[in-house]
DNA sequence: AGTTCTTGTATTGTATACAAATATCTAGTA
DNA sequence: TACTAGATATTTGTATACAATACAAGAACT
């Protein structure tokens, strides 16, 4: 660090900053689960003091990203086969009742963002760009969340999906077919579409389950 | 602080001896919402540095009792009529699916525990102590989730309804007939005992709104 | 009188120092 | 060689010190 990276970590304390940095490292796998996190060594390696970085690590650790064990330091968070079907019917419920919401209050302009948004996932399919088909998947998903309007819902689906995400990430890179994941959205945007609100909750529900089976074989 | 309030805290950092003690003193009340924290008149009166202060604060801050103002330090969080609303639906959501998971999965003797747990909540009522009825209240439903098995759902429940009880609280105080929440429990036990999930998501559901709108009531 | 500037004080943000616990290494023994 | 004990080094947990910023009260100016 020592020159900020970018402008808008400018303004933030440096325990954000080390969040931030620290939750890209684990979200793209740079740390691996499991992982022991040095105090020392990370207010080196990032060129601030303990004790920034440890209240960035606290913030991992209420994110889900970290696990403290006790006078042993803190560990990048490995998740169980039980704790990923946890987060994941967690998430499958959540973004049910987001979808449901976001069908009730779509609008025109919404509905077109959702659309172009689709197309640039398609786009970095196309390209087998694994970073920004991860980022505009994301994208396509916080449309619909940020149209159903309920904000804690919306940063409940955010923590839960990073605790998911690192597996998914993994498991994008060996997909054989990503194209199957633009049409699933192109049905989702029909039936929001056409306000078929049982539809969309039902497709989303698929989505995200035949996802689910796919990082579990990936973890085993 | 000092000396151990209790023997359990005896093994717990500071930190999460602070962030327990200042959880406590937000829920009920002696923390009003609004109210600043000021790091060096905490750490005074909690007999600890401010090192443990702060990064209890920061596990405030994620458990979303707290809100932090760059510069200006950490204040008790206070709701928004819109960010009860998101936090009231987000619950009802999860809640939901608790229920129906506590129907697929009851047994026996977890159906007595329901019984015997809305007995005391009864108790409670009647002896119209409040904190007890708080409590066993808690417990009730905590049944009732832990029952459907999801360990993601019950920590994000808990949560939720950590940022809710302030309010629940005060509203509690002034509740004309609380005898209503001990028969909204009997009948939601009743259709669990007769398996039927339906009528018990319907009745968790009136269960909530209603106790939401009389918060809603109570915030204006 | 009202407004801007200055200055003092309080508070947060960050760095460092010290203490307690844990892990690692080495030497000695069977 | 395998194993234990003790010393040593690392690392976390906590306390304190220093720096930067925000707020408030009062002075200087118009």
């Amino acid at each position: 660090m020592g020159f900020y990276e970018n402008e808008e970590d400018a303004f933030l304390p440096l325990r954000d900053v080390v969040f931030k940095q620290l939750r890209e490292e684990i979200l793209y796998g740079k740390l691996k689960p499991g992982e022991r996190l040095m105090e020392i060594a990370l207010s080196e390696r990032l060129g601030v003091s303990r004790t920034p970085v440890r209240e960035g690590i606290r913030l991992l650790e209420k994110e889900g990203l970290v696990v403290m064990l006790p006078r042993r330091g803190a560990h990048v968070a490995s998740i169980t086969p039980k704790q990923l079907e946890d987060v994941l019917e967690a998430r499958r419920t959540l973004e049910t009742f987001a979808v449901n919401g976001c069908c009730a209050r779509i609008t025109k302009s919404r509905f077109e963002e959702l659309k172009s948004a689709n197309r640039l996932f398609a786009e970095a399919v196309d390209k087998a760009d694994l970073r920004e088909m991860a980022d505009t998947d994301t994208a396509f998903h916080n449309i619909i969340i940020d149209t159903a309007g309920n904000d804690k819902v919306k940063e409940l689906l955010t923590s839960l999906k990073e605790q998911i995400f690192r597996y998914k990430y993994e498991f994008m890179k060996e997909m054989e077919d990503p194209t199957r994941l633009v049409r699933e959205h192109d049905q989702i945007i029909k039936a929001i579409g056409e306000s078929r609100a049982d539809k969309a909750v039902e497709l989303i529900r698929m989505h995200i389950d035949s996802q689910a089976i796919d990082i579990f074989r990936k973890i085993k």
